[in-house]
DNA sequence: TCACTGGCTACAGCATACAAAGTACGTGCC
DNA sequence: GGCACGTACTTTGTATGCTGTAGCCAGTGA
């Protein structure tokens, strides 16, 4: 028995610089100021940092196997410049993660849980009666997440995590138009899960994502590119996750079809 | 406008060093020649592999972000030892993923698609019969992979590569008793899509996956640890995909204890 | 004999140096 | 004037060197 009760007073550990480095890329990212599809030379980034090429090297590959970046071997980093069609499918195989996850929250959550939903959801009301779009985004990224830990399911967990950061990504531009209606969505879901019903907790979600899906491809068919990009094209992802060499489109993606053709195709 | 119409007879480019390495260390984890739990030092795989360490430190990040390693700051990475629990939840998504990926499959696939997966299951049952385990688990492999791809959503099919390599991993030793069965589901699978009967469809691959889950934790409720090492237990993931932190144990391993009590349901 | 401290060793993290590949531009030839 | 080739520059890929930290062990004092 050590007479220090491990009292969690313990000193930060050294952050890894590869981790700051890329925190600090993703933000440059996601507030735009590093555009879709530009070239990421690694020796400026790591001026811009004050850090050498190394750490910036491996938090791109980081990045790369997140699907933020993609990795051409020997051209180096491009911002990964997504279709309509791959955010389709990406808001789609969300849709799918985050029903499931609400269905075993449902059945797991504890009664702090339940607590902790209810906290996100005021703050996300106070953020939509402020106009506060940061709090906004945030108070949605912490319900969905705080739903998918409560699933039980580690792995379900990370996946969502993963999934749903790129989801914000390409959805921050629509994120506003949704704020009422979806937050009565989340309401709904809460009553659900708080009630045990896995099955309409599940319903809820389901409806839940399909909407923001819906609201996307609505917007994207108006504003066409997806981050408003001309290069977003060419990129064929060298490997990564998000590659999307082969595969045709998804069913959904009908819909986008249909959707865009009323507003102009980018090729025309 | 080029000459030559990028008719994709490109020379090879040169395969980056990285990924090499990142291939032999897969190869040498998913062979069991590094075991879970061990340390995996730098200067060593380098040596070993007559590179330099800092490819091998790019391969090691990138199994890290599959899940493949924890890399602990400051420690560096050792081979990750997942727990039964762990393997459970992995095998839970894995069928949700699979379930969706066969509904999409049976809208989408092309006759020359549905070809390809009777070519395939005609080499799973060739390699049964020969009773040749790497052809087979190649096979199944290859069999799901093929849906994946047909299924048309490209967010979907790289997320059920990336789960299915970890699954045949923990699944590996297990893989020889399921054979029969499993190809029986599978043809009736394969059935279901060419006739382009989407619920069938996932209905099919949902019991074929729950089947897998469940001999699978037939088989580890008598082995108990999963990879057959002691050092299973404690190696709380640093971060990572797999991170099993704050979870608790899903809904199904309640099942786990049921099924294994009766000790066999996999016929009944 | 036990607890503690100081030093030693091994290793990861980071920086830098060098090599190879790709790209762009300018010059010469047709 | 346009195309092709060659050269110089840019940028990535790989190797190696340096530094700080963690863990271990021996030595010292109670």
């Amino acid at each position: 028995m050590p007479k220090l009760p491990t009292d969690d007073r313990r000193v930060a550990r050294p952050v890894p610089l590869r981790e700051s480095v890329h925190n600090a890329i993703l933000d440059m990212i996601v507030e735009g100021e590093l555009k879709a599809g530009q070239h990421l030379v690694e020796a400026e980034l790591a001026n811009r940092l004050g850090v050498s090429r190394q750490p910036v090297r491996e938090a791109l590959q980081l990045l790369n196997s997140d699907g933020w970046v993609d990795l051409r071997p020997a051209h180096g980093a491009f911002v990964h410049a997504p279709t309509p069609a791959e955010a389709d499918q990406l808001l789609a195989v969300r849709g799918l993660l985050e029903t499931e996850s609400a269905r075993l929250a449902a059945a797991h959550v504890s009664e702090a849980g339940i607590a902790e939903l209810r906290d996100w959801w005021r703050r996300g009301t106070d953020a939509l009666a402020a106009d506060d779009v940061a709090a906004l985004v945030e108070a949605n990224a912490g319900l969905h997440a705080a739903v998918a830990r409560f699933s039980g399911n580690a792995v379900l967990r990370d996946l969502v995590a993963q999934v749903d950061r790129r989801v914000r990504w390409y959805f921050r531009p629509v994120a506003r138009d949704r704020g009422a209606q979806s937050w009565d969505e989340h309401a709904e879901l809460i009553e659900a899960i708080a009630a045990g019903d896995g099955d309409r907790a599940a319903e809820v979600m389901r409806r839940h994502t399909e909407e923001t899906r819906l609201t996307y491809l609505e917007h994207t068919a108006s504003d066409d590119a997806v981050t408003g990009d001309g290069t977003a094209g060419d990129g064929a992802a060298a490997n990564g996750t998000a590659g999307n060499g082969t595969a045709g489109t998804d069913a959904v993606s009908e819909v986008a079809a249909t959707v865009t053709r009323e507003g102009g195709r980018r090729a025309g």
